[in-house]
DNA sequence: AAGGCTTAGTGTCAAACAAACACTTAAAAA
DNA sequence: TTTTTAAGTGTTTGTTTGACACTAAGCCTT
């Protein structure tokens, strides 16, 4: 209960960053840079966009912060999902040696508070920066071994989307002010995993009121051409949650 | 991202206690209590548990040892579910001067990450030590001001909870072993803050497999005795996300 | 012993929703 | 003109929801 400052841990925030692009969800995923690098690093190394959080700054302006220093983005979907404070999450050699790399203490502790940013990947245009060495778009089916205990948060963030996903219409962070339906669709599948009925699809999603058609089609496809839809955003600011409910197989409801 | 062990923030975790009784959701809060105290201190100032996460301990031990401290009980439903970094967090002159008291540094910034817990409060029995001056089981409707930002918490732990109640079996951790149909119902009802139909609860309840009947009844009760129940929590280990989801008005479900 | 009081427990019906299912249409390309 | 490709469209059947009111069982009172 004193006064012990140097025993403090260090905390920082960590972003998921989930785009889909060519029919996959993927994680926006950096090459660690390690300035005036002296020691044998593996290139192959990836990690969760990441960074101490400020005196000045509260856990969301942090992560904000990140995102925008990699993307140049902001006012987008972010959403704190957990914090991982393990003492033991930094114990591999390799985030060791890239602490020393840094000048941090590798034996300090880090407490991270993990984030998911849910953004139209065409919108990204990586910026010159600490993080600029090598951002890249990874498959969320093709992640490699991460930094720290970046895997378990990334997963975590998974699970986090495939829930909330199921309860607010926060899908729609992912994809083009405008869409067709089977792009909605095609969504739907990849983050929940499975197939969808087209019919029933459209008829909920004309249903919920969720979405809105737009009059304009698409040009030069060679087939018939698909409607656009926008996302009805001004019915849903107001941040209203357990308004929308995907029902999962095996799920039931209860009460009127 | 150079070492500088003075400024880092503390770290701690605050636990949203909840329990149930007398037909009402309650939190149990502690007063504040300072150790060689000098200063004066409005007594009626309550908190939630909470400490400084210490150097061994990952943060849901951390959670765990406080919920220990305070109710000697272990192994109950305690779930994190947001950190709080705000660096305004503590500005209310009786929280710095709380701070001194315990000899703590009111300008050191401390991030908080906050639990919730769900507890059978007639197990709880408030264990001697730090926390125990004067703890006490405040209806959700009255709590008062209380310390740092923990009313916020506390906030943002009913509306976690009661998101969570309509997506995974967690309300059974508030009552007892056995249980009434209309003990089950009173409490999905203070949570949810709506009325249910008798009926239409009990053949939900009955036709999900959550619960159990047990050939017992009720007892010495002036009216006809009700049938007990148990939880059917073999049914619920490997804790399954998503399998049960409790409609709320004006939901709409998606997906075949 | 009878009647009153209190809470438990039960069934039906109509409306809404879920899930399964196959063919036609519009455009470009061959 | 035919082929290829993906878009778009309705119906039926079974299940779930939500609304609704009376009887049953025990204790208490008189």
């Amino acid at each position: 209960m004193s006064i012990s400052p140097s025993l403090n841990p260090h905390v920082s925030v960590d972003c998921v960053i989930f785009g889909f692009s060519k029919e996959t969800l993927r994680l926006l995923l950096i090459k660690r840079t390690v300035p005036n690098a002296i020691t044998e690093l593996d290139d192959s190394y990836y990690a969760l966009p990441g960074d101490l959080v400020r005196d000045n700054e509260n856990l969301d302006e942090a992560a904000a912060r990140v995102l925008k220093e990699l993307t140049g983005l902001t006012g987008i979907f972010l959403q704190q999902f957990q914090a991982f404070g393990d003492p033991l999450r930094i114990t591999k050699a390799k985030d060791r040696a890239w602490l020393k790399g840094v000048r941090q203490d590798p034996d300090a502790r880090v407490i991270t508070v993990a984030y998911m940013a849910l953004i139209e990947s065409s919108k990204v245009e990586i910026q010159p920066g600490s993080f600029s060495k090598g951002a890249v778009w990874l498959p969320i089916g093709e992640i490699p071994e991460l930094a720290f205990d970046h895997n378990e948060i990334s997963d975590g963030a998974l699970m986090a989307l495939r829930e909330k996903v199921q309860i607010q219409p926060i899908a729609f962070e992912l994809l083009p002010e405008k869409f067709t339906m089977s792009d909605l669709q095609a969504l739907y599948e990849t983050i929940l995993q499975r197939d969808l009925d087209k019919r029933n699809f459209r008829r909920k999603m004309l249903n919920s009121g969720v979405i809105a058609p737009l009059p304009e089609k698409q040009h030069g496809v060679s087939n018939k051409p698909a409607r656009y839809y926008v996302f009805n955003r001004n019915l849903f600011e107001n941040n209203q949650v357990g308004f929308v409910n995907l029902k999962m197989e095996g799920t039931f409801t209860l009460f009127n």
